[in-house]
DNA sequence: ACTGCCAAACAACCCATGTTATTCCTACAG
DNA sequence: CTGTAGGAATAACATGGGTTGTTTGGCAGT
């Protein structure tokens, strides 16, 4: 019971109880921290990738640049978050990560990760249920972009960031930060920051959303989500430790009794 | 050395020498298979998720409904492939899965899982590599759908099906099966089966892409992947057997000299 | 206080794609 | 041989969002 102030060891504790060892060895993923500044890249595409990192503070996102001059922001990252795993199979990175706050995060190599595999049957299950989680998350980001319009896509980014942030202990009553500018925003919604803007600007007429700079103010979150069509199921059904009754056998010392959920 | 043939050891010995133990390991997820008919619907979003299958036979897509009628199709399947891994940490599908084809699927649950993960370093490895590829996939059809016009996604579409054929050894000389509808088209790029017939109208005009019912021929495949600004590192870049070097501990049985490509 | 810079708002115009409807073709059942 | 149904091509029209350019307002540095 080192440090509890570990978000790497709060996001997997969500999932299931951890013995001290699983956690001796989460620990170890958080080694080296690094400060990063605000806008700062820690990665190009094709950079050669036998890295992960995690977020121990701060907002970071993922991106693509086009060659027509345009980018695509694919991911949010926030504190807790493992980056990097898309490129675990390859080794060139396929996305440049960037910090959008300033913040702190550490490097781990590849091989650190065949040490849990080995390890701890209950850290792999972990692993892969946050995987799943991560690709659910995209999965809905691929189908707001297909499918919907802006406002809608502009209500489910700020909805999903919305409950992101509630889930992680937060209180907001309908405030938050959100440190994008609208040209960010737009790139990861696919639309202009001209059209982004517009649907603010309408966003605030209907009453559905106030933006002053980064701060947001949700007066009726619900209507929010409805526009949105958003459904919530692939963020909040996803702390079902189910895996974790067959995975009981390597429980080597005694305190894994912190109830999950 | 039992039946050579399951895909999913092909699939797997791309990434990682394989011992017999683990090709035993791999033969139990393909117990049980399933006749299936074309157009089947295997299961609807919010159905009960505790299995994962594999594909031995036929293509298949995963898709989602949306409220107001029209479709997405996110993912397709070709034999190898494991699907619902996107659902280990849920309880729910998030998307429902169809049968393109006539095929043979194979159920397992996903308490077998945790038996690979207890079991084999190799095998976790290898999974977690086929996950990575999986998602760098859904990425990059993201970037396709955000960022690009209706003529470079089908170009896309086209030209990343025709190198997933080749990848499996069909010999193509820019000729292969397609047995999908324009409307099925449409509904995996967020188009309308009328712009997609528009399109490919336009291709067979510039000579692009000629296609008669379900035969495709590329008369210059090259010149598709660059309208399509296609960047092949997603595909053929992830079969790099790096991690197997740390995780040879395991080898207990001597066969396993199977050259990894 | 002055200057310069950048995010944001707004307007005018344009084009890619959606929508709806009609016709044609082929497959298939009787 | 005929009737029917679904996939595909094509045309006419509608519109959401991109593009460009200008204006405004806040903030930092001098």
């Amino acid at each position: 019971m080192e440090q509890e102030d570990s978000c790497i060891i709060r996001l997997f504790s969500n999932y299931c109880a951890l013995s001290e060892e699983d956690k001796r060895l989460l620990h170890r993923l958080e080694e080296s921290p690094i400060e990063t500044r605000a806008g700062q890249v820690l990665w190009e595409e094709c950079d050669k990738a036998s890295e992960f990192c995690t977020i121990s503070k701060g907002w970071a996102y993922s991106f693509r640049n086009m060659d027509d001059g345009s980018r695509q922001i694919l991911e949010l990252f926030m504190p807790g978050d493992i980056v990097g795993m898309r490129e675990f199979a390859f080794s060139q990175r396929l996305t440049g990560l960037a910090m959008i706050d300033d913040g702190v995060i550490c490097h781990f190599p590849h091989h650190r990760l065949m040490d849990v595999f080995r390890t701890s049957t209950t850290l792999t299950a972990v692993l892969f249920a946050i995987v799943s989680r991560h690709q659910a998350l995209l999965t809905e980001r691929l189908v707001n972009l297909a499918r919907r319009s802006a406002q809608q896509r502009l209500a489910h980014f700020i909805y999903e960031i919305y409950e992101r942030l509630n889930q992680t202990g937060a209180p907001s009553d309908g405030h938050f930060r959100l440190p994008l500018s609208q040209e960010q925003i737009g790139d990861a919604l696919g639309l202009s920051s001209v059209h982004v803007s517009r649907t603010f600007t309408s966003f605030r007429k209907q009453h559905l959303v106030l933006r002053e700079r980064h701060r947001m103010h949700l007066p009726n979150p619900q209507a929010l989500a409805e526009l949105a069509d958003f459904d919530s199921r692939y963020l909040n059904d996803s702390l079902k430790p189910i895996f974790c009754d067959n995975g009981k056998q390597e429980r080597q010392n005694g305190s894994s009794n912190v109830t999950t959920e």
